[in-house]
Order: structure tokens, then sequence, then C-alpha cells
DNA sequence: AGCACGCCGACT
DNA sequence: GTCGGCGTGCTC
């Protein structure tokens, strides 16, 4: 029985406009439409994409008139109903609109773009302003094309009949196709043909007795001309004389690295892995949702557990879902889990172009793929019968996306796990303290990793204080202590990666002298700096003061904002050691496609000697021959305006320590830094995760944070200073009357980042012991700021991990 | 978002 | 008087 009405979402990004309108679905499209699939209906006056999302026979109250579904833009759905059934909770969860977590789930290529067709009629008359119109004719055209005035005038025209415009909705990018033949089943007219040849033709005799041998089958172009070396006429005669049809198949592109891989054989688990492994596929085969935090030191082979895991899932018959970090995608690994899967594999990642990605999700959808593997948006992978999820470096905060929808794909991975009943692995050497305390509640069943693969041990790390060093010297990056270190390496024709860590830089004022950096009163968090009003600001509590000229702690007066960049660091380097052959990466020299590929490359087969970069040196790479790391400031994170900031500081001193010594030779690591006493980096410099972890917690309770609070973070923002401040003091005084009296808020206060594309911002944050204790007034406080005129905005994020 | 409606100031 | 500026409200 066909339903008769449609619940469509249509393609409007705005509050008005985040419900389902009901659409009547013509006889002619009853049996077309299904739920999950895309369709065109008419909106107010224009058409518009837009996804079904429920089925009914129940007819709307009379006073709104019902218009219908236009067409159907797919012959299956786009969407099944687990991935429908998570759009309406992510939208919820992260505030967000339903139309704007369905597209975030899809892959770009099918989100619709608008086009018009422009044609002029008989009636068309020419002048100066419609000048512009003539070229266009019988022309595709964006209506961003034009400035407001044109598309005036296009209406008006319109209305008058001089000209018509039709509308297009297409998707964004096309299945690419390519000319293939099928030969046909029908031997006796290949036979007859045979016969009939005449005797000189002896290409056609070749094409026939090939079809002969290939009934019924299709080839593409290329491959029927590789395998019979005839040529593309001889193809044309056969297909106009009915022994071939020209058909068009689908052309998938494939990105390159996935396409060839050698096997690579299994290595053998030690007792810990093999523990861990057998508790894993327990929970897959008695098909149960367990969360699994992995818990092992760098080095330790957590990799080997997910691949040998993955492959005892995709051997039961199930799928498998594996997220990495962007950062760790390397050519590296993405060769490695192609060659223990093979072509079941699909690899998703930002180097992809659009129809590239979208081709992978394609092969997805259609069955072919036994594991993705892939950065965040991964998660939305339209993979059935999960098996297995894991969440490599667990941890990483670019797991949540930063511009809306702000969604955690940890989160959507450990929701897809309990949907699909499958065992989620959450795999870090430093967990974030959120999964740690959940691993201690028992909510997480905790798997230990403590030894490191083969014989390799730990590398010791030296941590060199740069008061010391700095004092009475120029300023440099380089500590004797490290540059010493970096020579004898140079010598033994050892390898030495270099970290600049760019977290946090810039915005803090740190004494050169005493690295005493400012911190306020009331949260006792460092403060930002403001270089437009000068000042200092303490992003949560507001609190205020001026940029002091004189260290309050040793009345030094080289107290300055603090930073760096590579490119200086690379110029202090060939200073100091001319004769180093140096590979930067950052952002900067990684930015074109496959440079960094062809980086890390040259650097593991040693045409450079130091590998200087940010943050991306840290994770994942392996490099036998690197037997020293240096930090060059591992202070900066500390400076940040974020609680989280020394549990970033000790996660990023641990994964880059982890860089050393993995070959036979050990490894050493030197931490410069201004704060030698902090636990961040004492704890880091043990190699003592646990004791960071009960140290940390112990603050965190103390400062009441996460985890043992749920956090809310309220952005409003304006093109007016004044404005915002206002509407933003507004809801304060509002929440307080409305909330809960032991919900905790701080704020309002601008953002470390107050001005932002000539928006000014500032936050308000939300502390309190139930998660969802406030989400109806928070959906009541985003109704509510909708009514409010002008360009005043409020946005909401969910446990926020950084605050910029 | 985009489109219409409606209310005000600047012109042929 | 009308044109066109933009603020406001609606779209099944």
């Amino acid at each position: 029985m066909n339903s008769s009405y449609a619940q469509v979402i249509v393609d409007v990004p705005t509050q008005q406009t985040n419900q389902p309108y009901t659409y009547a679905i013509p006889t002619d499209l009853l049996d077309l439409v299904q739920v999950g699939m895309r369709v065109k209906v008419p909106f107010g006056k224009r058409d518009l994409m837009g996804f079904v999302v429920d089925l009914t026979d129940q007819k709307p109250a009379d006073n709104v008139q019902i218009k219908a579904i236009q067409s159907v833009m797919d012959l299956v759905p786009v969407l099944n109903a687990e991935l429908l059934a998570l759009s309406a909770q992510l939208a919820q969860d992260v505030f967000a609109f339903r139309i704007s977590v369905l597209k975030t789930i899809l892959p770009n290529a099918l989100s619709a773009t608008y086009q018009y067709l422009i044609q002029l009629q008989p009636t068309f008359r020419l002048n100066d302003d419609s000048q512009f119109l003539q070229a266009l004719d019988q022309q595709v055209v964006q209506l961003t094309d034009f400035t407001s005035r044109q598309r005036r005038l296009i209406s008006t025209l319109h209305q008058q009949g001089q000209l018509t415009v039709e509308m297009l909705i297409q998707d964004r990018l096309g299945v690419k196709t390519q000319r293939a033949y099928q030969i046909t089943a029908d031997d006796d007219l290949l036979v007859q043909a045979q016969q009939q040849l005449r005797a000189n033709a002896h290409q056609q005799a070749q094409l026939l007795a090939f079809a002969r041998q290939n009934l019924g089958q299709v080839f593409t172009q290329k491959e029927l001309v590789e395998m019979t070396d005839l040529s593309s006429a001889t193809l044309r005669a056969g297909v106009s004389k009915e022994w071939l049809q020209v058909l068009a198949v689908e052309k998938l592109r494939r990105p390159l690295e996935t396409l060839n891989p050698d096997r690579e054989a299994n290595l053998t688990l030690n007792d810990q892995q093999k523990q861990a492994f057998e508790q894993i596929i327990t929970a897959h085969q008695s098909h149960t949702y367990q969360p699994f935090l992995l818990e092992g030191i760098t080095g330790s082979g957590k990799t080997e557990v997910y691949l040998q895991a993955a492959q005892q899932v995709v051997q039961d018959g199930r799928t498998v879902l594996f997220l990495v970090p962007e950062i760790a995608l390397t050519p590296q690994m993405i060769r490695r889990v192609s060659a223990r899967f093979g072509p079941s594999v699909a690899v998703l990642h930002s180097g992809l172009s659009e129809g590239e990605r979208y081709d992978e999700w394609r092969r997805i959808q259609r069955g072919d793929v036994k594991v993705v593997v892939g950065a965040r948006s991964a998660v939305f992978a339209p993979l059935t019968n999960i098996g297995l999820i894991i969440v490599d470096e667990e941890h990483e905060v670019s797991y949540q996306q930063q511009d809306n929808p702000r969604y955690n794909a940890r989160q959507v991975a450990l929701w897809r796990g309990e949907y699909h009943q499958a065992p989620v692995i959450l795999g870090s050497a430093t967990p974030s303290l959120e999964s740690r305390a959940r691993a201690q509640k028992g909510l997480y069943q905790l798997l230990m990793l403590t030894k490191r693969a083969g014989d390799a041990h730990l590398p010791t790390v030296q941590v060199v204080d740069m008061r010391e060093s700095l004092a009475g010297s120029q300023e440099t990056n380089f500590s004797p202590e490290l540059k010493q270190k970096i020579i004898e390496r140079l010598q033994a024709h050892q390898q030495v990666v270099l970290l600049l860590n760019r977290r946090g830089f810039s915005s803090f004022v740190m004494c050169r002298d005493c690295g005493y950096v400012p911190r306020d009163p009331n949260c006792n968090l460092a403060m930002t700096l403001h270089l437009d009003s000068h000042c200092l600001k303490c992003h949560y509590c507001g609190y205020q003061t001026a940029i002091p000229h004189r260290c309050p702690q040793c009345q030094s007066n080289r107290i300055r904002y603090y930073g760096t960049g590579t490119e200086k660091v690379a110029m202090e380097l060939e200073k100091i050691l001319p004769e180093a052959r140096v590979i930067r990466l950052d952002q900067d020299t990684t930015r074109k496609k496959g440079s960094l590929a062809k980086a890390l490359q040259d650097f593991g087969q040693q045409k450079a000697d130091i590998l200087l970069g940010t943050q991306m040196v840290a994770k994942g790479l392996d490099f036998p021959n690197v037997t020293l790391v240096g930090v060059l400031n591992a202070d900066t994170a500390l400076g940040l305006p974020d609680f989280h900031a020394s549990e970033r500081t000790f996660q990023l001193l641990t994964q880059v320590s982890g860089r050393a010594g993995r070959g036979q030779t050990a490894g050493e690591v030197v931490v410069q830094t201004f704060n030698p006493e902090h636990y961040a980096i004492t704890f880091a410099q043990k190699h003592d995760y646990e004791g960071f972890y009960r140290y940390e917690m112990r603050l965190r309770q103390i400062g009441q944070y996460p985890p043992y609070y749920y956090t809310i973070q309220i952005q409003t923002s304006d093109l007016d200073e004044n404005v915002v401040a206002v509407h933003t003091a507004q809801i304060t005084r509002w929440l307080k009357s409305q909330l809960n009296r032991d919900v905790i808020i701080l704020g309002p206060s601008p953002q470390p980042i107050a001005k932002l594309k000539k928006r000014y911002y500032f936050q308000i944050l939300l502390k309190f012991k139930k998660p969802h204790e406030n989400d109806e007034l928070l959906q009541d406080l985003i109704q509510r700021a909708q009514q409010i005129k002008g360009n005043f905005q409020v946005n909401i994020v969910r446990n926020p991990l950084t605050f910029m």
C-alpha cells in the first residue's frame, strides 16, 4: 500500500524552516518515492531539493495548502533508516538544522546546485539595461552571477513575457561514465555473420571470433581494444551489424594509492595484544555494544590489534569502520591498511577530489566495501552490518568539527556502535580525561598495552630550562644542549625531528626571565593578549587588565608576547647548522596536493637530516632512523585560556616523544620549556599517563570542569560590538533567572578572537551535572534569539574542545 | 535562503 | 506622483 503524503526537509538552513513540510505524492510517483530519497519540491516561489524523511496517509490540517512533489532525484534512497535516525538525533544534540546535518552526512556531490536556463522570447526588447541579457540567451546561469539590480530586471522581464526562466536542480556532480560494449548473446547471428564475411575482412573476423568466446559479456572500449588489438572503427562496424551494443558503464574515480597494494602479513601479537584482541572479538561475536578504551603507550602496537580485529570481523561477514585523525592519514598509513584488506577497503581523506569521494561513497553504499578508513566525516560512511568501529587517537580534538554542525565523530561512532550492537575501540596512548574517567566508572572497558613492540624502549626525555638558557644571551630557539645533540646525530648519520608547537601561538604574554604568565585572579587561567585594545582579558569570566611592562614576579622588563614560526626557526637552523639538510612541514609547505607525501618520502629515504614541523610531525610517523626528537617550545599551549591546556600539552609531548627510537637505536627527546616544573611536562618526561590522569582529575574536580561537569558554550555575535555586548548581557540575565540553581554560569566575556570576519564575538559558558538538563531551555533560547532583529546571532556548542 | 509585501525618502 | 531603498514575514 503506497502512502499519499511525504514529509520533506527542504534545503533551506534557517530556524524557521527547520521542520518537515508535507507534500502530496502525485499518482505517477506513488511507487517511486521512498523514505531517504531526494526530491524536487515547490517551496514558495522557488523549486528546491528536499529529503523525504517519512511517508504518511494522514492528511494534514485543512488550513495549509498542500503542494505536490515535482520529481524524484534518486532511484534508490541515499539515506538508510540508520542514517536518517542519526541525523535527527544529531540535529538535536548539536543544536543544528536538520538539513545541515543531512547534507553533512552525504558526500558534497549529492548537494544540489540551483541553476537557471534563460531563454529570450521574440518580444524581448534590447535597451541599455537589458543588454547584458543578450549573451545569456539559451544559457545556464547561476543566480549568484547577478547583481540584485540585474535580478530585479530579469524578474520584471519574466513577468512581461520577454523571457522565460527555467529552474534546473542538479547534483553537483554526475556519475562518470565510460563507453563500453555488450556482446550479443545471439550466437546464431555471429555464426551467420562469420559465414557471410568477405575473405579479406580479417579485423571483423577476429572480432567475431572473440565475440563468440564471450557471448553476452560487457567490456569497456579500452579493455576491448587492449584484448583484441582491434581499432575502434572495427568495433563501430560490429555495432552497426548488431554484434555489439553500446553501453555507458560507470567509471569509478579511484584514488591511486589503494589500487594495487602488495599484501602484507600479520605480525605476531604479544600477550597483552592477544588479550585485547580476544575481548574485542568476544563482544563482536556476541553482537554486543561494548566500548573499549585501548590505552597503549606509543609503539605498543595498537594498530596491529585494530587490523587483526578488523580482519576477524570481516571474515565473520560484518563490516568495519576505522577512524583516524586527518593528520595521521599519511600515505604510509593508507598503504598499510590497503595492504591488509586489498580492494575491499575504501579510504576517505581530505586529499580526495569531490568526484573521488563520491565514487568511494557509492562503492560503500553498494556494499562493495568491507572496511572504511577515514577521518572525521568518514564516520557517516553508509556501511551496513557494522561489526566493529575503531577510533584511533580518540583524544584528538580534530574529531570535533570546528564549524556548524559541530558534531564529534567519536560520539557518533559510539552511537553507531550501539545501533549495530557492535564493539567500539577508542584507542590512544594518552586518552582524553573524559574517556579515561568513563573507563574508571566501568562505562568503557579498559584494555592496557604497556610494552613496546620488539625490544624498543621508551626514549629518555631531557627537559631543558629555557629561562637559564636565555638569560643574558641572544634570543634563540635552540638551547646549547639541543644544538649539541643535533650535531651528534648529524655526525652519526641519524635523523632528527623538531617540533615547533604552534598551538596557542602569539596570543599570550610571558616573562622571558622567569616564565611567568599573567593569569586572572578568578579562574587562574592564562589571559589572552588583545593588541587592538592593548589589554589582557580572561575569556571565561571577562576579567581585564593592562599589559604589564615589568614582570610582577621577578621585576624583569623582558616580559612580552610569545611566539615564532617554522620559517623563522628554519632560518636560524641555516645559520647555526649550515650543513644540515632540513625539510619544513607546516600548513604553508604542505598545502599543495601530494607535497606532504613527497616530503615524508624524502625524509624516509634520508634525503634530509632534520624534519622541522608543527603539530603534524607528532602523529603516527614511523621513521626508524630518527633517534632524536626536539620540542622547541613545549609551553605555548599552557598559555591558552582553556582548561584543556595541560591535557593538550601532555598529549603532544607524549605523542611526539613516541617518534624517537622506533628502530634498533635508543631514542632521546629534548624538551625546551619555560615551565620545567609544570606537571604536564614532568609527567610526560616520566611517560606517566596514569600519574598525569590522577593529578589532572583532582584539578578538574576542584575547578569544577569536565569530566566532572558537562559544558555548553553559548557564542553570540553581531556586526556591532555594543549590540552584541548588550544582547549577551541580556541573555545572561535571562539564563540566570531560568536555569537551575546549581548550573554554573561563566561570563559573558569576549571570545579569544573577539573579532572575526567583521563580526564581534562573545561567549557564555555553562557548567552542569546532568548531560541534557538544559536542552529545552537552550532550544527556547535559540527561538528567542531568532526574534531579535538585526545581525545578532546565537550559536550553541556542546562540550566545546577549544575556545577560539 | 529568496521572494513579496509594505513603508519611507529622492527623483522624472 | 512613482521608483527603488530595505526591514519583515512566510514558505507544505
